[in-house]
DNA sequence: TACTTTTGTAAAGCAAACTTTACATAAAAA
DNA sequence: TTTTTATGTAAAGTTTGCTTTACAAAAGTA
């Protein structure tokens, strides 16, 4: 699965660490979903959606 | 985490085992996803989205 | 009623999401 | 160049999504 949040994240500035805070997970955690070692939990992902304003099917690419 | 999955589900006659298959997860995890006992994975709601034909924010209601 | 299908749930175990600590490298700023 | 900030990554541990097995109860059907 394929995602946007890197992109997202520096066009607003922000530094892992910021967005990590923001949605409440650790930076590491936001690292490895950048780096798609690992997809985030659906709570996880609701919270980038509501802070980034964007339908979780428009940041998340989901492939078989 | 609410959620409209039985409702989908029933709708369309379907049994938690018919769901479970297509969906490929067990019985139990389509029972405790209807139940509330936890919230799937995104790759599992993506599969529900896709079978369902409808967003995952319209099939799952995230609230704090 | 008797039988069959569907649902609910529990226990033990595995795998993935996530944590903390820690350190190394890269990039930006002084 | 020196210092600070941001990123990458690894290891060990916790939590949660999910599995299998198993059985009980509910609901539908003969």
């Amino acid at each position: 699965m394929k995602n946007k949040i890197r992109d997202l994240r520096t066009a607003r500035n922000m530094t892992q660490e910021d967005l990590a805070e923001i949605i409440g997970v650790s930076r590491q955690t936001i690292n490895a979903i950048e780096k798609g070692k690992f997809d985030p939990s659906l709570p996880t992902a609701f919270k980038m959606s509501k802070l980034f304003k964007l339908p979780i099917e428009q940041m998340f690419l989901f492939e078989e």
